[in-house]
DNA sequence: ATTTGTGCAAATCGTTTGCATCTGA
DNA sequence: TCAGATGCAAACGATTTGCACAAAT
């Protein structure tokens, strides 16, 4: 029995989505593609992937980690967030959600968008949209 | 007429106050405290107050800033925060609020616990606290 | 052939720290 | 006196950048 990952997606299913959002399909986008959807969602840092990919044998460097990283958040494949000032955080699901954030331990958890009810906000000074709303519930942990 | 900066707090009210949490009136906490109260509810960054200082001829070193700020911080006169990762804010509104946070600018504009309505939260996991909940609105400016 | 991406190391930014020197109580 | 503060410069960690080289179209 081949010992395996589970849920890698499949090389066509990566470079498919590369394509589609204009990103060409490089060797290192792919293998960090594969790494950050292969499992359901997660908040990676930067730092992160890089030891993920050096454990996967995947010859990267720092620099194109943060490069590939920021561009998969440009295109949507990825939602930046940053608490408090540990660093960023690369969030695979970019649907709307909302978190929880462990003080002590830094660790991060979703909330899925029906489990927070925000009955009325203020209207958005003139002239502006919003453009999100993220709500963290801090946790003494 | 005397020209001068409005709403100064005044010696005593500063000094009272650092003694009242524990904090030695030192010259330079003094004068830092005084322009952080002087006018409304402020969000500034280290840096900003620095250059603040120095354009009111207080003498004070980058370190002292961040160790004053921190201090104050620690001891409730001040509310941290950070967005996205923009460098750490000191909120010296301290009571209970959310925020507006001007994307393009990276400005912050406080929103009053009323002005936001929120009817359901999920509770903490099981053994852990609600330690606060930030409301962040995000807007595209 | 052209354009885009990558690696490396150096640079930058915000923040912290070590340590010798001051200063308030 | 003397614990607590301050200043400075060096150390830091996270992130970015410049540029020569490599790979994708």
């Amino acid at each position: 029995m081949v010992k395996q990952k589970a849920d890698i997606p499949s090389d066509s299913d990566v470079l498919e989505r590369l394509r589609a959002i204009g990103l060409r399909p490089t060797r290192q986008r792919m293998a960090l593609a594969k790494l950050l959807f292969a499992q359901g969602h997660r908040h990676v840092s930067a730092e992160d992937l890089f030891k993920e990919a050096r454990a996967n044998d995947i010859d990267v460097s720092l620099a194109t980690i943060y490069n590939a990283l920021h561009d998969f958040t440009a295109k949507g494949l990825l939602r930046a967030l940053s608490v408090d000032s540990m660093g960023t955080y690369f969030d695979t699901n970019t649907s709307d959600h909302h978190h929880f954030f462990f003080e002590r331990s830094g660790r991060l958890e979703d909330i899925g968008t029906d489990d927070i009810q925000i009955s009325s906000l203020p209207r958005a000074p003139k002239g502006t949209e919003v453009s999100r709303v993220d709500v963290i519930i801090r946790i003494k942990d």
